[in-house]
Formats: C-alpha cells, sequence, structure tokens
DNA sequence: CTGTTAGCGCATTCAT
DNA sequence: ATGAATGCGCTAACAG
C-alpha cells in the first residue's frame, strides 16, 4: 500500500485467485469466458490487493483508447463550456472518454497539444482553433493537423486543409441582427470585433452586406476592435466608437467576451440603453439575461453534439473521410429589450 | 499515412536512419547521448515518417506520466475556471500535463473519473469534491481516495480520510460580510445558499456567528435554498424570502451561482439594490464588476497555484504526506456600491 | 557513443 | 472454460 507504483498487477490478482493471467484478465476486462466460480475468485482477489488496471498497458495492446479530445481557446468562454459540456454528454453516452484541452489563444500551444494528442493516440480531436495571424506557423505544422486521426472543426472553416467544420450560420447572424436594426429605423450602427476569430469575419461581413443591401453607407469608423479580457479595453473600445461617431444609434457585439465592457462604456459614456443606444450582442449568457439584451443565440448544445456524432463515425469508418462535411447551423435573433425603434 | 493506427513506430524511424532502436529512442526521446550526425538522421526520418510516439507505450516502461488531474464539479462555474487556468499555468512551468474532469456534481461520477484517473497512472489529483448528502457512497467507495496515488483537495476538507486541502477562509468571509453589514445598520439580514456546498456550510457558519456576537436573533425564515442553474429557482427564491420577511434590508448571497438569479428575484420583487437592499455575493465576476456589487472575494489563481505546488512536492516525496497540510487562504471584502447605510 | 537484450502490464492468439 | 505463450512500442540496463 502507499507505494510510489502501485505494484499490484494483474499477475498478482491472479496468483491470488489462483488462476492464470489470462483468466483474470478475462474477467476483470469483461470479456472471453469465465465460471462464475472464477469470477467470483478473482473478484475477491481485486478488492482485497486493490488493483486497478494499468490504461496505457491496456490501450497499447488493444490499441483503442476510446477517447476522443476538445481543444478550445479558453474554457472560460461560456460559449464553449456550453460546447464542452454537450460533447462530455453525448460522449459518455457512446461510451467515449473525453479529454478537455485549453490553447490560451495561443497556435504554438495548440499545436503542442495536438502533438500530444496525437502521441496519446485520441481516436479523434474535435476543435476550436487558436487565432494567429501568422498563418505561416499552422502551415509549417500542417502535419499537426493532417495526422492519421480525424479532425472535425468547430467555429471554424479551415482552407489550409481539407476537413470536416461545424460552425454557426455566423454571415447569417450578423445580416439578421444588422437587418432587425435597420428595420426599427437605425441607420448609424457601430460594430465592436475583437477581429482575432474567424466566426468575428463572417459575422462583419454579414453586417456589411446589410448595410450594402439596404443603402447604407458603411463609415470606416464604426468599426472598432477591442480586446477581450479586460473590461478596460472594451469600455474605452466603444466610448471611443461614441466620441467618433456622435450620431451612432446601436451597436453590435459580435464576440461575447466584449459584452460587459461594452455595457460598462456606454454607461460611463453617459448614455442609455436603450434610449440612446440599442445594443445586440453575440451569444446568450447570464449577462445578457440580466440586463435583458437582444442577442444573436448560438446552439453551443448542438454543436457539440453533431461534432463528436461526426467525429465518431469517422472513427468507426475512415472511408466516411471522403465526403467533406461542412455544416452550418442555424442561428436565432432573440429580442428583449436592448433595442429601440427610432 | 492515413491508416487507422499509423504503423510508424520507432524502429521504421531506426531502420530508416540506419541505427539501432535504441538510438533512435535516445534522440527521440533526448536522453542518454548522441552524437550530431545521428541525431540528424534520425530526426530526418522522423520528419519523413511523420513519426508520433506512442505515449502509453512510452510511460508504461518509463512509469511515468507527468500529469495531474483536477477534478471539479463544473467548469461552467467561473471559479472554478479561474482555479484551473492557474493549475494549468503552475503545472505548465513545472512541465506536467493537466487532465480536467468535469463530475457534474454527481457523486457517482466523480468516483468513476477517480477510478478512471488512478488507471491512467496520473500522478497527482486535485479535486473540488461533489456534494453528495449520502456521504455513504463515499465512504463505499473510500478507496477511490485512498489509492496510492496523492490526492490535494480544493474548497473541501475532509473528515472521512487524511489528506490535504486547500481552502479559503469561508468562515471568515461569511463573518466578515455580515459583520460588514451590520455596520452599515442592518439587523435583518437574508441569506441564499444552495446548501449543496461544504463551503457553504462555512460561510452561513460564519454568517450566524456574526449575528450572534452582535445580539442579533436569527430568524429561520431568513436562510433560503436554492438551486444555482436556474435562474427561475434563485429568483423565486429571493421573493419569497422578501415576501416572508418585510423587514429585511439586506441579503447575503454565498454561492456564485445564485447572484444573477437573485438580481432579478429582487428587481421583480419591485426591489432597488442598493436603496432597498443591500447585496453582497460570493466571489467576483463580470455580473459583479458589471453591476457593482460587493463582494466576498477568493483567490482562485492562487488557489491552484498553491494546490498545483503541494501536488507536486508529494509526487516528489513521499514522505511529505506525513505532515498533513491544510492550508486557509485569506478571502477579501470588495466593497462596491451594492450596500447602502440605514 | 552505439547496439543488444529484456520487460513494463496487459489482451490476444492457440492450445487444451 | 482455462492456461501458456506472444508481442503491443517503448526505455533502461548492460555491453561493447
Amino acid at each position: 500500500m502507499n507505494q510510489k507504483e502501485s505494484p499490484v498487477t494483474i499477475e498478482d490478482v491472479a496468483k491470488r485467485a489462483g488462476v492464470s493471467r489470462a483468466t483474470a484478465g478475462r474477467v476483470i476486462g469483461n470479456y472471453g469466458k469465465t465460471s462464475m466460480a472464477v469470477k467470483e475468485k478473482v473478484m475477491n482477489a481485486v478488492k482485497e490487493l486493490n488493483y486497478s488496471p494499468n490504461a496505457m498497458a491496456r490501450s497499447l495492446r488493444s490499441k483503442k483508447t476510446n477517447t476522443i479530445a476538445i481543444v478550445v481557446d479558453r474554457i472560460s468562454n461560456h460559449f464553449f463550456v456550453k460546447v464542452i459540456e454537450a460533447i462530455e454528454k453525448e460522449a459518455f453516452d457512446k461510451s467515449y472518454s473525453v479529454i478537455i484541452c485549453n490553447t490560451h489563444e495561443d497556435v504554438r500551444n495548440e499545436i503542442t497539444q495536438l502533438k500530444s494528442l496525437r502521441s496519446r493516440r485520441v481516436d479523434a480531436i474535435i476543435l476550436a482553433p487558436a487565432y494567429t495571424k501568422d498563418q505561416k506557423i499552422r502551415e509549417k505544422n500542417i502535419d499537426a493537423y493532417e495526422s492519421d486521426i480525424p479532425i472535425v472543426f468547430i467555429d471554424y472553416e479551415p482552407d489550409e486543409i481539407k476537413a470536416d467544420s461545424i460552425t454557426s450560420d455566423n454571415y447569417g447572424g450578423g445580416y439578421k441582427a444588422t437587418e432587425y436594426l435597420i428595420g426599427l429605423g437605425h441607420r448609424n450602427i457601430g460594430v465592436l470585433t475583437t477581429d482575432k476569430f474567424f466566426t468575428e469575419k463572417e459575422r462583419v461581413s454579414g453586417y456589411l452586406d446589410a448595410l450594402k443591401n439596404n443603402n447604407i453607407e458603411f463609415q470606416s469608423t464604426w468599426l472598432i476592435q477591442a480586446d477581450a479580457h479586460e473590461f478596460g479595453q472594451s469600455s474605452h473600445a466603444v466610448k471611443e466608437l461614441l466620441m467618433l461617431n456622435n450620431d451612432i444609434t446601436a451597436v453590435l457585439v459580435v464576440n461575447n467576451g466584449l459584452c460587459a465592457g461594452t455595457i460598462i462604456g456606454i454607461q460611463e459614456f453617459g448614455k442609455k440603453i436603450p434610449e440612446d443606444i440599442s445594443l445586440i450582442v453575440w451569444d446568450d449568457s447570464e449577462i445578457t439575461e440580466l440586463m435583458n439584451i437582444t442577442t444573436i443565440a448560438q446552439f453551443p448544445e448542438f454543436i457539440g453534439k453533431v461534432a463528436v456524432h461526426r467525429a465518431i463515425e469517422l472513427v468507426n469508418d475512415k472511408s466516411k473521410a471522403e465526403e467533406e462535411v461542412k455544416k452550418n447551423l442555424s442561428i436565432e435573433l432573440r429580442v428583449r429589450k436592448s433595442c429601440k425603434k427610432i
């Protein structure tokens, strides 16, 4: 007891139970056939010795890990947390374990993690890629993405390589939100973005097209970039937006991390929501519910579920990889009270 | 390429490089001594074959995993997320990997996960236990907690077994918050709790003692229990509290998951913060900052760091386990604008 | 500095 | 239904 490496192996169990290693293995691993009598003896020995099967030896031999990995930018993003919990649930139902990895928005870290996951021989990887301006890093390490283990992307559609991706209809969401604001009479609409994610580019693109199709000329000062991890940054950014454009009556926030800071910034600027400024932000959260903020809502639970489904499909049948799957899930405008008709 | 199990082993690499398996192993695993010439040949072979070392085989042989696990109730709790990120950071610095496990507040799940982690031979486990009214389940599975692998508890001090624990001074925090409210003139102070965690009991206990020491008689209707995962539940709970006690002027919320619902409930009841009701909640968050709510702030980064430090200490020196470590980290009253003097 | 050999703990033939 | 023997991919111990 209390040895560093639990020295008790299946051989010890077998000896104690008075059977062969193979037989002990059968009852412990629950395969093959064994008599009740033997089963009992072995189970007793397991209990008495407090035996714990060595998962490494097991999967080294069986060549199965029954594990899928989910790697995300940040588990502090509540959207991803919901995706992860959905993945865990779905994976559990299909008796897969899941490994959660956090890249902290660092591509090098992402690559390291991917390599480690490959070494650990996970069966599949669900990946929400970290952002990088320097796409070359990815290309240089493309083997991290193009190994023999299937990758399902979420929140990102890769150009570099052929791969599956599950995304929300970000373009459509941006378009829908903007059109809604225009319908309420707004014409000068600002946008806040971290400019750090593939998804945000799509959202902004929808916003731009909605403006264009409604004959509103986009002003470059309407789009402000801010960092998502400090309130100061994002509140400062909105204030800048309002300062630069005193005719702005609505703001669209395309990254959930900017939400709180934006609200604070608008307040600090002396404006009220929705009286002075109408606001739509991406993703539902405690805050949007609490503050009654209209949102563009994605369905993280569904994304997680679909991703796992596809991942397992690929695990079970390699040939399925031929038909590349790109799913673009629908998105919903959830109207609350942060937008005013003018 | 693109085979299910990458068939390329160290032997293939060795063959291709024209060296022995052992030598190939040395340069790949970066141990022992090798000449530059050989090093280069091997690395080339690795690249050409897109070789990925088998982590299972490796740690089966070396008997090291260099992995520590953190298991929490829910990664949707932002407090734990901060703890986890601190753990990852600290572990990374000491070149440990970390495995994140999510028990979904289910003890059976927790036990399953612990067994799995033992099988995977992680070096140490940091555990924020799931709550259970039925302590017997734990006792019945005590071997999950008393294996040969060291466990450091966070947010919990185990009775059942001898083990290390890192907690915040929850009792002190409850006391401090209550005393602060009393100092502002409040005498009728309600408490909201999920009644699901060890920590909350401590916090409430501090609250009760502060009342007693200030000659305020606790009324049983002041304490209301609510579920943390639905706004409806917690907002309903506050409303009940206010309904039952129309003389209440302050509310202490001892679980961060109740925060948003509480605010909504108070609003829906037609009361204003802080004019009618003073509010203190546990843990800082985006919401408390946004709404300017006074909090009892823990230091999750510190908790994570200390936990990893202790875990690694135990890994390196089993004898350290003799002196049981119980750390009770200080806690801070962070005054904002949700409490009024009366 | 490099090669040979053995064996980590287990699942899987193939016998019986 | 059970046992004996083999080898998964790798690192460690020992030679040379």
